[in-house]
RNA sequence: GGUCUAGUAGCUCAGCUGGAUAGAGCAACGGCCUUCUAAGCCGUAGGUCUCAGGUUCGAAUCCUGACUAGAUCACCA
């Protein structure tokens, strides 16, 4: 459509003002509310080609197209706007397409994408944080592959490093040989719990050492668990049996709790790394890096690059005593999948507290290979904040997965129950309609928002079901089923035709002209890498159809091409919500 | 202190690649269920788009500076 009003604009411009265009300026945008009219165009940046007065120029450019375009049925003139109002034919035309064309067409711009998200580490359930960064990381997955992308969803575990070590020795020294079954735990619970254990044990030693005269720095050094803990790490980098197998142990409890999880979300990797086995990567790209001159040695044996000359600082890759680092590990992981799937475009979903540590990974990729540098991409979100602030596990304020999802549920169960609509269904039905809307409600409130931007989470809030909330699009959508199930029972079939002579209201045409905009929302959704826009989206065209709806019967129109009429267009916003939701993770139901 | 990000209604957020009168939801107040599901619909009230400059025919949007908040600058990850 914009693109038809844009080839007649140019047009226009060469024949009545014989221009020569240099550069097509031309904003065709949907009619602002209030004003007759569906297509506007701004003419003020095409007044440098006309040479006349913004009115003027409008007035001739509408004629002009007119005359040219049939689907154009008036036009009119308001300052430096010249707005279209299309013809009935061209908006029900328009609703055939959607009707034949049950797939979407594609961007065209088909890529391998690799898109990293979760990335837990195996001492801390998962929390809300979390949360975010999982729904972003699954929605972004499902709108790139809706945009025509090759689409390959990664997780990398976090699975080794100092901190495991800690909650291996704490279990170690006190865990008596407890299991997730012999506490009737989950496992990421249970390894939590003795990771905050050390923290706690070794905080006690540091005052303790800091009464005996030592500095903190010093004390958090010498403290006797520290040390114990980096004979550890130093242990299992050389492959101690022991350690080795405390520490697979450990981590089988943790997956087993992520797993659970996982699936409770809704969520699946394609491929699941762990850092165990590609830190090692990381080690011998170091010492590539050290012969190529790209990294240097300090007389400790540290390894550093210098990044200074780019504006940032110098950076460690490899400790002292051989061990490796956050970088180093990444470093390696990042190589190993160029290597193995050769992406065109490699995302990272990780907070926004990381950003200067995909700038350091870029950069010292770049040092290796520029092209792989810049095909590496960070997707930054914002921190989850609480009203009362920050979330702080010592103070307990944490917002845990598995609790929040529970909760959700509760609350979804209580409210259908008030309301008594789902009383005839069955027990197993209710139970996975109560489930879909509790996860709808969760999964919305998180991912409307800018993923960049850092959000509040309100738990009072996020429990609402009625306003700007998933349950209100899924409820519109359980409307829709029930009308069409509903004109089934009545023998009406909707997939009649419509005369182009059907009068359409102009709240069905506003539906509709939303309806269009759908594949365009899902490529300026994967494009920006933000699953907002589509939720904003599927909101305003359910709150449209929702007027429609208490405004005007669909069953009950006598006339018979617009109940034709109308039963598709209510079909056609509910597989728009439907497919919409689907790429933000969440399902609808159709009865609630 | 350096760097990055953000600041829009009482609260949570849209709008930001410049366009007409800045929009939703929640909360508040007032209406609408013998009528396709009221988890809905309609109305009232609520704004110096943090502030000050600049660019422009036109700025919430772009630029500069200030202020405020967050993140980051580890031999943590």
């Amino acid at each position: 459509m914009e693109k038809n009003i844009i080839k007649y604009i140019k047009e226009g411009l060469e024949t009545i003002y014989k221009a020569e265009i240099y550069d097509l300026n031309i904003s065709v945008e949907k009619t602002r509310e209030g004003i007759d009219g569906d297509y506007t165009v701004v003419v003020f940046p095409l007044v440098k080609y006309s040479k006349k007065k913004p009115e003027d120029t409008a007035r001739d450019l509408g004629v002009f197209i007119k005359q040219r375009f049939d689907d154009i049925a008036s036009y009119n003139v308001i300052k430096g706007f010249l707005n279209f109002k299309m013809t009935q034919e061209y908006w029900i035309n328009r609703l055939k397409k959607l009707t034949l064309n049950n797939d979407r067409q594609k961007n065209g711009g088909e890529q391998k994408i690799m898109i990293e998200f979760s990335s837990p580490n195996t001492n801390k359930p998962l929390h809300l944080g979390h949360i975010r960064n999982n729904l972003l990381g699954d929605s972004v997955s499902r709108i790139l592959k809706a945009a025509g992308n090759d689409v390959i969803k990664v997780n990398l575990i976090n699975d080794r490093g100092i901190h495991i070590c800690k909650s291996m020795l704490a279990w170690t020294k006190w865990g008596e040989n407890s299991t997730p079954d012999s506490t009737n735990q989950k496992g990421d619970k249970l390894v939590g719990e003795y990771y905050v254990l050390f923290d706690k044990k070794y905080k006690e030693q540091i005052a303790e050492l800091v009464n005996t005269g030592m500095t903190e720095d010093e004390a958090k050094e010498k403290a006797p668990l520290m040390l114990e803990t980096r004979e550890i790490l130093q242990k299992w980098e050389a492959g101690d049996k022991d350690i080795r197998s405390t520490w697979a142990m450990m981590n089988s409890w943790v997956y087993d709790g992520f797993e659970q999880t996982y699936n409770k979300l809704g969520i699946s990797f394609d491929k699941i790394y762990y850092e165990s086995s590609t830190y090692l990567l990381g080690k011998e790209l170091v010492s590539t890096g050290l012969e190529k001159g790209i990294f240097t040695k300090d007389p400790d044996n540290s390894v550093w690059i210098d990044l200074t000359e780019e504006g940032l600082d110098r950076k460690i890759l490899l400790r002292s005593d051989g061990t490796t680092v956050y970088m180093t590990q990444d470093l390696g992981t990042a190589f190993e999948r160029f290597d193995e799937f050769n992406p065109d475009k490699m995302i990272y979903v990780v907070g926004n507290e990381q950003d200067y540590h995909f700038n350091v990974l870029k950069k010292i990729v770049g040092r290796f290979d520029a092209d792989y540098s810049s095909k590496i991409e960070h997707l930054s979100y914002g921190m989850v904040e609480l009203p009362e602030g920050k979330m702080k596990s010592r103070e307990g304020t944490v917002v845990d997965a598995d609790d929040l999802i529970e909760e959700m549920i509760l609350t979804a169960t209580k409210i259908s129950e008030e309301s008594g609509k789902m009383d005839d269904l069955s027990e197993s039905e209710r139970e996975r309609i109560i489930k879909m809307i509790a996860l709808g409600a969760l999964k919305y409130y998180i991912i409307k928002v800018d993923p960049k931007k850092q959000m509040t989470f309100n738990p009072k809030e996020s429990i609402d079901f009625t306003g700007n909330t998933g349950p209100f699009i899924q409820y519109t959508h359980a409307r829709i089923c029930s009308i069409l199930r509903k004109a089934e029972q009545m023998n009406i079939k909707f997939i009649g035709k419509i005369s182009t002579e059907t009068q359409l209201l102009n709240c069905e045409i506003k539906i509709l002209s939303a309806l269009t905009e759908f594949d365009e929302i899902i490529n300026e959704s994967a494009n920006r890498l933000d699953p907002g826009i589509i939720a904003n989206y599927i909101f305003s065209l359910a709150k449209e159809f929702n007027q429609f709806y208490h405004d005007h019967s669909i069953l009950k129109e006598k006339n018979a091409e617009i109940l034709q009429f109308r039963l598709q267009l209510s079909h056609q916003v509910a597989r728009t919500i439907k497919n919409g939701m689907e790429l933000l993770g969440i399902e609808v139901p159709e009865k609630m």
